[in-house]
DNA sequence: CTGTTAAATTAACAATGTTATATTAACGTC
DNA sequence: GACGTTAATATAACATTGTTAATTTAACAG
């Protein structure tokens, strides 16, 4: 029974709850492994119907991606009100990887995917503001320690020293997700895998006299 | 024209060269934008034939990826007879490197793309062998400096350094295969990032005097 | 009541991985 | 040398996918 005009709160309703299912399913059973057809089910409508909200099954995934973009920023910017330079990138470095821990689907779409590069007009997300954007968040934080001084001296780049921070990270989380369970490897727990990705490599980014300065707890 | 018995080198022979197509197509376009029709007609047969030497598509890439695991393990095997443990650990990581973004498909079918975890009986390579098995000439390369006491006290697990130092390396190679042409990220040189990981995280596993023993050349 | 139109559904299409059926041609046996 | 047997391949067909065209439905305006 279609009325012929839909209020915009109905419509972002269904568009709503289309993003829901698609996740869930994603999330449950693989990108690839989800047709069309069953989310339309899930939310009880026919296939086509979707198409009224999203141009194609990629569109509707890079919107799904955006959200959580936005939700991985979110998440962090408590982290960045923090004093102590250092354990905040210590911060920052566990916060990211319980994000990538917690939501492996969603993680293994925005960063272990090549995706066709959406063109800066149609983003969801401020690239550069640290609001919105993680990696603006973790360059500023990496900026403002490099600034302090905290870094060796032979390190020049502040970007540099902030991508290879991330790629840490990332290696952790990515190998994690992506061979959990191959039975070729024998895994050390993740957790600790993480805390010494991130222990190893500010021990050996940083000055010698910084690394006493912040004992904080885990 | 079908001859009635083919002699087994014939047999293995398209075998090979379906592989070949296979391997050509991937690479250049992505796994699944390869459909079994394309490699059929590249090699000059119908997609049924692929069929007589493997079961299904998964079969054939993972046949492909048992390959290129073989390749890895064997392009390394020069590094393990060097002399040093240290420089020995920093040369298999830039072999590991370079093997990543000189075969970016091989690496990301290989160790960013979860896979059917396939059963140890019908394995191409012996786990656990370092002439076939990259992951145990890593693990093997950290126990032997290891056992040399080259790395900090706190570290007793020789397995979790390893696989600290593997992560490293992927992630850096894992964000260049799947992020490289993303707009969002204005890049270090790879190079540039590989060196710093590698050299950084050996600073933070290392024993303070270890350090300087090696001053090879790159 | 009637025409218009938004919205949704059904039917259809092209492409894909895969399987069932048919066809071809080499070999062994008489 | 003719003939069934059988390996090897090709052709045709199927189910499923993303997506689009055609059709139906129902709310509003006059």
């Amino acid at each position: 029974m279609p009325p012929k005009t839909k209020t915009p709160e109905q419509r972002a309703q269904t568009r709503n709850s289309i993003l829901d299912a698609a996740r869930n399913l994603f999330v449950a059973r693989g990108v690839e492994a989800v047709t069309m057809r069953e989310i339309a089910k899930q939310i009880g409508c026919s296939a086509t119907a979707l198409y009224m909200h999203f141009a194609d099954k990629e569109t509707l995934l890079q919107e799904l991606c955006s959200i959580d973009f936005l939700a991985l920023a979110t998440g962090m910017k408590a982290i960045m009100a923090l004093d102590d330079p250092i354990s905040r990138l210590n911060q920052l470095a566990l916060g990211y990887a319980e994000f990538a821990l917690t939501h492996p689907s969603h993680y293994r779409l925005m960063f272990m995917t090549p995706h066709i590069p959406c063109e800066p007009d149609e983003r969801q997300i401020a690239q550069g503001n640290p609001e919105q954007d993680a990696y603006a968040q973790l360059t500023l934080m990496v900026k403002l320690a490099f600034n302090a001084g905290c870094f060796r001296e032979e390190l020049t780049e502040s970007d540099l020293i902030a991508q290879t921070l991330w790629a840490g990270m990332h290696g952790v989380c990515a190998l994690e997700i992506a061979k959990r369970d191959d039975a070729w490897i024998e895994w050390q727990p993740v957790k600790t895998r993480v805390a010494l990705m991130q222990e190893a490599l500010m021990r050996g980014l940083l000055k010698e006299n910084s690394k006493e300065n912040s004992k904080e707890k885990n």
